[in-house]
DNA sequence: CGCGAACTTGATGAAGATCAACGACAGTGG
DNA sequence: CCACTGTCGTTGATCTTCATCAAGTTCGCG
């Protein structure tokens, strides 16, 4: 782990298009950040443990990190995959001292940590943090709420064609989508097994998808939409 | 719809036991209660839709609402049941316009109803506001997470073992919980059909779960626990 | 007592997890 | 430059779990 008290300015830039932080005035920014470190991590690196004291929060400025719980057999289910501008564990602000799940960097990270006390302080005093965290939290339960009736609704082939249809720049004819991570992550981050997702992308071959490595071609935009009406 | 503007005292009671509403101050309660109307509903009552704009967020009183999203088709899957003191659609709050499910009462409900706009401006004035919808929203997220994971990770059988834990008094020994309402509810709630909970239930009573109504008795706590160890 | 809704039980089918084998590919070291 | 190796992804076979459909049965209530 490097942890630097001295910013990237690509990492600097990253931090400001955050969610977070960029809806806070210039001194809240200033104090938030005094309460902030910033670390590269290697992939596979574990950030925090299920059940361990809770001292942080944090957010994601490079890279990608799965949150995850275990089975008592070990089964791993992936719960979320924060990639740039996501945070996480920021619902321990208020309420719970503890980590509800594990946080692991898929591949090599660069992961701000905010201390919470700090920043629960700050939120307390100043309008625009708690305006900023109250924002943040909404957004981040409605997607949750959304995983929740994707996994409870749809099939393999609709989750994906889902997931398509949210990262495709076009409302119709044809487009492509490039996967910003491995398909294993993907699958986790569906609810499904890596097996199920290549499946599904045979499945969805059907209507003209095709896939190669990380790129996905789509033929029709409007074919896919429809397969959510199966 | 019967909505009154005079409170009885018991609706007020719930009220003031919100997680909302417990932690204003006075001050800020009178204000929010000047935004606030409460309605007594029948049963099956739609509350509001899934795509409408949303104009109030929710807190029930008395009774259950049932959060729910439809497939293309026409399936439903519930997000979520309300119970007395649960908040819902707050998420509205900051951010989007739009309700993104179904909510209807399950039995006949009592709901109070806050107008979103007099609330968001009382949130960016008064801290407490913002304090008590932060503690919310987090505690709902960690709920909504909890969600993710049960269904992902646990079998029918496990999701009931773990709902009865989570309603049991007692750590080991026998214990009795009480469904505080009817069995298709719950499976809804566990992401079941009402059949797999029937099945779920039978499949507990080796283990020494017995079912009679709404009432489940528990030879063993210890014994439940284990079975999430399965 | 009788009616309808809620619940249970059985039979069947679909979806996806799991296990195993195989192919593609990148990086490594000769 | 080419085998060697390990990771990732695909494909096939099988098994588990659960949804669905179809009867029954029980329960609550007028």
């Amino acid at each position: 782990m490097n942890t630097n008290l001295k910013l990237s300015s690509r990492d600097h830039a990253m931090l400001m298009k955050t969610p977070f932080m960029s809806n806070l005035s210039s001194a809240s920014a200033a104090r938030v950040m005094a309460a902030m470190t910033v670390s590269s991590l290697p992939a596979r690196h574990l950030i925090f443990r299920d059940g361990e004291t809770a001292s942080s929060f944090f957010c994601v400025l490079g890279g990608y990190v799965r949150l995850y719980r275990l089975n008592r057999e070990g089964r791993e289910a992936d719960l979320r995959i924060c990639g740039p501008g996501d945070t996480f564990a920021e619902c321990l602000l208020f309420g719970d001292r503890r980590y509800r799940y594990h946080a692991q960097t898929a591949e090599s990270a660069t992961v701000a940590a905010f201390d919470l006390k700090a920043v629960r302080a700050l939120a307390e005093q100043e309008r625009d943090v708690a305006a900023a965290l109250l924002t943040m939290l909404s957004q981040h339960l409605l997607t949750t709420l959304d995983c929740v009736a994707n996994d409870r609704l749809h099939t393999a082939p609709q989750r994906v064609a889902n997931y398509i249809l949210a990262h495709c720049p076009v409302d119709g004819g044809p487009a492509a989508v490039r996967l910003p991570f491995q398909k294993s992550l993907l699958a986790g981050q569906l609810g499904l097994a890596p097996e199920a997702l290549s499946r599904a992308f045979s499945k969805l071959r059907e209507i003209g998808v095709t896939v190669r490595g990380r790129i996905i071609q789509v033929g029709d935009v409007q074919a896919l939409r429809d397969v959510l009406r199966t």
